[in-house]
RNA sequence: GGCCCAGUAGCUCAGUUGGAUAGAGCGCUUGCCUCCGGAGCAAGAAGUCGCAGGUUCGAAUCCUGCCUGGGUCACCA
């Protein structure tokens, strides 16, 4: 709707600009088109003529007469126009306008937001991607639930989407859990053993411990260690996709770093740099010449132990990430590792990709905060909150609501006590409250015996208050504030418009003296039954893009 | 010290890429249950948009400098 007005109103441009002054050589400027802010200001306003004004040495109000003057609306589109304050255009859009837009939201359905593109792109969401070392925590929620919505969201949009996970497997971390899964297990035996200076301590492992005590007596005792380090993994994968299903999270893939030694791609990425001259070797190690490539220093590639570094690995993987097709690579990551993403992305350009289709979504991290205490988030602490605790606590929905409420690139701290409360307070129940309660009304509308009439026969005519009006404009953006939300990679945009389309609600149908839903006009009970369903399918629909239950009665 | 994020109402935060009189939620004050769900709604009080310059028709928004808080800077992953 917005591209069709700017169309319009560039045309104008150019006729009025003709007009004033037809030796105007210059290209047109962009005509800026945006919502109003207030209804006195009509649906859209632009400021074009406060930009011209100047340059064509017209007044600016006149010069916004003249343009809203030359507008050719052959469509009906405007009802009339307004110049305001220094100059602005102010557009108002005709009713019928609208009320095309509730069948068009009834038409849609579940479809309603769901729109295509004409360049989609085949995009993988790496997200989560963290080591089986131990349970998910709070410090991993804020990832899972961005990289989740925002795979939702570009699937929305219509880029189809590969989720997936990366886990490291094959370092020096994963042989220090498994010497002290096995320190456990002796202690288990009854055997004297103290855990390593570095050891994971957490009582997981002693649970692991346990059952493969239990499976396996005292023939655990001779197992190598490489038994150990592969139990540990496997049960600890365990603990983590039980987490992410309960958060409603599932991954298409999940790539394993040691697969990359395996298949001999590290090596090979190692010796592609070496061939372009880019690896040097010093103090034992080898190193990443990255400054020839402008940036701020070299890093080491193979340590003087000889083992690859992350880096290195992470180059061969995104590496990969091309060779298997992607055209767009987003990966979901902590500000911890806001340095080494440029390292990943010249290393990748250096193999002859285009690594500007390589996209971080950096989030920071997330504080808890309980009884106004704030409580550190540290996987090394440790006392860390895991996912499961704070599942238990608050439920899916408000976990991902909150998670996502915010931009990812700023610092929050997610408050417990809130988060916990069914109350008013607590903007998850607002919303999907408002959800439950239109289900409400639909069912009482049954039970009267009322039909529920299809889309193009909802008497949409008969919604002529303005508060009607601005519900209708307000759902009406629904697919916009998708797209932007998707091509900004920002969830929260979506999040807080679901907010404000359940206020609306609430406010509406709270004044029941000025306009029951249900009243003894037929026609205008259909009619805004329709707008309650219009409503509830936008709702419903948001809810579901952002992962959370849509629920019909709380 | 370099880089990243933030500084807007008492608190937590928005602010549609530079627009008109600065916006929500919570908290506070005052109302609304004979009512389609009160997990809701209405009204009110509340602001030097961190500070100082600059850019232009116009700045919370862009640029520069400074102040304050948080984060991050491995041969860890």
């Amino acid at each position: 709707m917005r591209e069709q007005i700017q169309k319009l109103l560039g045309q104008a441009v150019e006729r009025a600009v003709c007009e004033i002054d037809p030796d105007w050589g210059k290209a047109m400027p962009a005509v800026q088109v945006t919502r109003s802010r207030s209804p006195e200001h009509g649906d859209f306003v632009s400021s074009v003529a406060l930009a011209l004004a100047k340059q064509l040495g017209t007044p600016a109000r006149d010069l916004a007469g003249r343009i809203a003057g030359a507008i050719l609306d052959s469509e009906g589109l405007i009802e009339r126009t307004e110049i305001g304050g220094p100059g602005f255009i102010n557009l108002f859009l005709s009713k019928l306008r609208w009320h095309d837009t509730l069948k068009a939201i009834l038409e849609a359905g579940e479809g309603w937001g769901l729109s295509t593109t004409d360049r989609p792109e085949r995009t993988q969401v790496e997200f989560v991607s963290a080591n089986p070392t131990g349970p998910l925590t709070v410090a991993h929620a804020r990832n899972a639930v961005l990289g989740d919505v925002l795979s939702r969201l570009l699937e929305a949009v219509g880029h189809p989407v590969t989720r997936e996970y990366y886990f490291n497997n094959a370092g020096r971390q994963m042989r220090t859990l498994g010497e002290s899964l096995r320190v456990r297990c002796e202690q288990e035996l009854g055997r004297e053993a103290e855990l390593p200076e570095d050891a994971y301590t957490g009582a997981y492992l002693e649970e692991i411990a346990r059952g493969l005590v239990a499976e396996h007596k005292q023939e655990l005792l001779d197992a190598e260690p490489a038994f150990f380090r592969d139990a540990a993994e496997k049960a600890i994968s365990a603990l983590i996709e039980t987490s992410l299903e309960r958060l409603g999270i599932r991954f298409d893939v999940r790539y394993n770093e040691r697969s990359l030694y395996d298949e001999g791609l590290v090596e090979e990425t190692l010796e592609t740099l070496r061939a372009r001259d880019l690896v040097f070797e010093a103090d034992g190690a080898q190193w990443f010449r990255a400054t020839a490539l402008g940036l701020e220093r070299d890093r080491v590639l193979v340590r003087g132990s000889g083992e690859a570094t992350y880096l290195l690995a992470d180059i061969a993987y995104h590496r990969e990430k091309f060779r298997r097709g992607f055209e767009r690579i987003i990966d979901v990551v902590g500000a911890d590792h806001f340095d080494q993403m440029p390292y990943v992305q010249a290393g990748t350009a250096a193999l002859g990709h285009q690594a500007e289709r390589i996209e971080a979504v950096i989030y920071q991290f997330v504080n808890l905060r309980q009884g106004g205490e704030v409580v550190k988030m540290s996987t090394r602490a440790a006392s860390f909150v895991t996912l499961d605790e704070l599942l238990d606590r608050v439920g899916p929905d408000v976990l991902r609501y909150f998670m996502i409420e915010r931009r990812a690139d700023t610092h929050f701290d997610f408050d417990l006590d809130l988060a916990s409360e069914r109350s008013e307070r607590n903007p998850v129940y607002k919303i999907q409250y408002a959800h439950a309660r239109m289900c409400s009304i639909e069912r009482l509308a049954l039970e009267r015996g009322l039909a529920l009439l299809p889309p193009e026969r909802v008497p949409a005519s008969r919604l002529e208050l303005p508060e009607e009006i601005e519900l209708v404009k307000k759902i009406g953006r629904y697919p916009e504030v998708v797209r932007r939300a998707a091509e900004r990679r920002e969830p929260q945009e979506v999040a807080r418009y679901l907010l404000t389309v359940a206020t609306a609600f609430h406010t509406y149908v709270t004044d029941g003296t000025r306009h029951r839903v249900l009243s003894d006009d037929p026609d205008l009970t259909q009619a805004r039954l329709g707008l309650v369903r219009a409503i509830r399918a936008t709702l419903g629909n948001g809810l579901r893009l952002l992962g959370m239950q849509a629920p019909e009665r709380m």
